[in-house]
DNA sequence: CAATTGAGCGTAATGTTATTACGTATTCAT
DNA sequence: ATGAATACGTAATAACATTACGCTCAATTG
C-alpha cells in the first residue's frame, strides 16, 4: 500500500478532491466540494492541507492562495524544491524541478548564511495550448 | 528629478510609508500608518500598491501578502526576475538576482512553450544575523 | 492498569486580505 | 470644448485564514 493508507478520512476526502480537480483549487472551494462528506468548517479543510504538504503530497500556490495535488507518482520531500508554472487563461499548472537553479538558490544561501527553510517559485503566464489560442 | 516626482500624492505617502519601515508591511498595515494623511479605506492603498508595483518601486511578496520597497535606487523594470530571501524571524527582506536562475527559468519556459508573464521566487528561512542568535 | 501524551476532530467566532460597485474629479490630447 | 484616461473617495462585500475551546481515540509508559 501507498502511504495513502495512512492518511485519515478528511485528508483523504480532500486529497482525492485535488486530485480529481483540473487544477488548483482554494481551501473554501475544497471546502464546498466536501459538503456533502460533512465538512461544515474552514478548519477541517485547513487541518488535513497542513497535513497534505507536509507529507509532500500537495503544495500550496503562494501567488494564487490554492492548493494543488502534487503531480505524478513521485511524492516529493517537503524539502525538494519544485517550480510551478501556472497557465492565467486555463488555470493548469505545470510543475517541473531544475536541479541547477536549485543549486544557484542553495549556493546564494550559503553563500549569505542564510538558512533556508522553504522555497517558492512560481512562474505566471499563458501555457502553450492557450499560447496559440 | 527621478521618476518619483511623477506620484501623485497617495502613491507618494504609500512608497514612502515601505521606504521607512525596516521590512514588508501588509497593506492594511500601511493604511492604518496613513490614517492621518486621510487615508481611510483599503482600496486607496491598493490603488497605490498596484501602480507603484507596475513601476517597479515596490514588490509583492506573495507568501507573506505584503509589499515592500524595491532594494536600492536600482529600480528594475517590471519584468527583471528578483528573487527574495525572507527572514522569518526578524522579517528583513534581501533581494537579489541570479542571471544564471534566470535564464534556466526562461530556457524551461522556451522549452514549454509558456509565455511568462511574472515570476516569484521567495526563499523563507534564517537569515544570517538570526541564525547566529 | 491508569495516567499521560499526541494527533485528529467539530464548532463557533473572529481576524486578515482583497475586490466590486458607484460616482466624482482631474488631466491632457484632439 | 470634448472625450479618453487616470486617479480619487466611500461603502459594502467577498475571499482567505486563524484562534479558541472542548472532545475522542490510540499509543506509550510508569
Amino acid at each position: 500500500m501507498t502511504e495513502a493508507s495512512a492518511l485519515t478520512r478528511n485528508q483523504s476526502l480532500v486529497h482525492n478532491t485535488l486530485r480529481a480537480a483540473e487544477g488548483p483549487l482554494s481551501a473554501y472551494t475544497i471546502l464546498d466540494r466536501l459538503r456533502d462528506d460533512g465538512f461544515r468548517a474552514p478548519l477541517q479543510v485547513y487541518r488535513a492541507l497542513d497535513k497534505l504538504t507536509s507529507l509532500g503530497l500537495v503544495h500550496r500556490l503562494e501567488s494564487l492562495n490554492a492548493f494543488v495535488a502534487c503531480a505524478g507518482e513521485h511524492r516529493h520531500g517537503e524539502n525538494e524544491l519544485i517550480a510551478f508554472a501556472i497557465c492565467e487563461r486555463c488555470g493548469q499548472v505545470e510543475e517541473f524541478a531544475d536541479a541547477i537553479v536549485c543549486e544557484r538558490l542553495e549556493s546564494w544561501a550559503g553563500d549569505n548564511a542564510f538558512d533556508a527553510d522553504k522555497t517558492t517559485i512560481e512562474i505566471r503566464g499563458k501555457c502553450a495550448v492557450c499560447n496559440m489560442a
